[in-house]
DNA sequence: TCCGAACGTTGCTCTGAAACAAACTCCCGG
DNA sequence: CCGGGAGTTTGTTTCAGAGCAACGTTCGGA
């Protein structure tokens, strides 16, 4: 395995308090793979061995229910650490990582997280942080898909994508990663009919711009109304 | 204020391996507080200064939408630690915490968490295995919501409570707190009337017992079916 | 004891979105 | 250059469940 530079996690929030020499430490105990778009990093129920850091790429956080539907509970994003249950004292995962693009991640043994947290000064805090957020983020997730109507919940979607892993180009704010009708009804809990239809009809009107696997948003602020009206 | 009692603390995971002397120290930085039906302990967005141990009672934690449409996002039974948002480096609360039934509870200050953490030995371990725990139900429940129909959704509401706090009694398993139909539809994202419809079905179907504010499940077997199949 | 509010039930209507169906288009590999 | 599969679009049908409305029941307080 090539040596991998301390450049990679510098400035990343769970290491920013860190020096040179213990990025080392801690990238030596490191490992590191490339995953095709498609590819699971770890799935539901398996034991948790490993928890990971994304290098570059996005990655979709899926759930799938007895009956075989399965919805995105949540999106990584390069900088992001994941698949954390180790941390939770969980002994396996409580859901799927996929890649939605060709990406790389480092991983380290479960066994490391409380020499992390010990030895590493604000490793910890920064970590339960993102937790906090992603914990806020679902419950929102959870209660806008209680309360609101299909529309609303798919600009939401849109929005939440965008706003995460969002390309400034001239045309608007481009998703950075593949994503399909079928993914985004996946997390909103529709089909991928209701979507299609939802993103022609928002075409029409200039709000959207979409490709296959491929989402450009045009008008960002009226879809914000949409979202919330 | 009275002096509180250390067995009110011995057995509880987060304390579990104390011994008397530490509980002491703890018990003494804590408030205690009594709470009426309907009083809300936190409310969301407010500043997290306290994170507190529910004694007795039973809590309802609600999110709230702009249009004024309310969630349950989950309950709180005697022993757990809840409003621990300070935990999570987030300086408010994002949800309100209701008592669902008359309550006691202890609080402390959210600058003592870390305190705790570094002083007393399986603490920080043991929340943030409950907060694991508490993050895979949140999945769980939003998976459901986004992928079953509504007769599905409340028959798990309803076992959920039932699991949680549920008491034997010679008719069945009853939930050991006020319920109305509103608030079954509050965890279900459905309306009272569905709610009504359903719990009369189960009822004629000797699935059920209820009256106002009141459910026991007699058939406990036939409800599990419901929620699967 | 009576009143009023909170909680629950039930019937009816109507609509949003799922289900079903059938093409169409793009992309990749042979 | 062609074939096939994955992804997308669009039309039509159907129905679960929301919305509305009205009434019944329980309970606590004056």
């Amino acid at each position: 395995m090539p040596k991998l530079d301390e450049s990679l996690l510098t400035g990343l929030p769970p290491f920013s308090q860190l020096n040179r020499a213990q990025i080392r430490e801690i990238l030596d105990q490191a490992g590191s793979r490339r995953y095709e778009e498609g590819t699971a990093i770890f799935r539901e129920g398996h034991d948790a061995e490993s928890f990971f850091l994304l290098l570059d790429g996005y990655l979709r956080v899926v759930r799938t229910t007895p009956g075989g539907d399965q919805i995105i509970v949540l999106h990584i994003s390069p900088g992001q650490l994941f698949g954390i249950a180790p941390a939770l004292q969980r002994d396996t995962y409580p859901a799927t990582a996929i890649a939605a693009a060709e990406s790389i991640a480092l991983s380290w043994s479960a066994r490391v997280w409380s020499d992390f947290t010990a030895r590493y000064p604000g490793f910890a805090t920064e970590s339960y942080k993102t937790l906090g957020q992603r914990l806020g983020q679902i419950q929102e997730t959870l209660t806008e898909m209680a309360t609101q109507a299909v529309e609303k919940r798919v600009a939401c979607a849109v929005l939440r994508m965008a706003n995460q892993s969002g390309r400034k180009t001239p045309n608007g704010i481009e998703i950075a990663f593949p994503v399909t009708r079928q993914n985004v009804s996946d997390m909103t809990g529709t089909t991928l009919h209701t979507v299609s239809r939802l993103l022609s009809a928002w075409q029409r009107d200039g709000i959207v711009e979409s490709t296959r696997k491929h989402i450009v948003v045009t008008d960002p602020h009226a879809l914000v109304l949409l979202s919330e009206q």
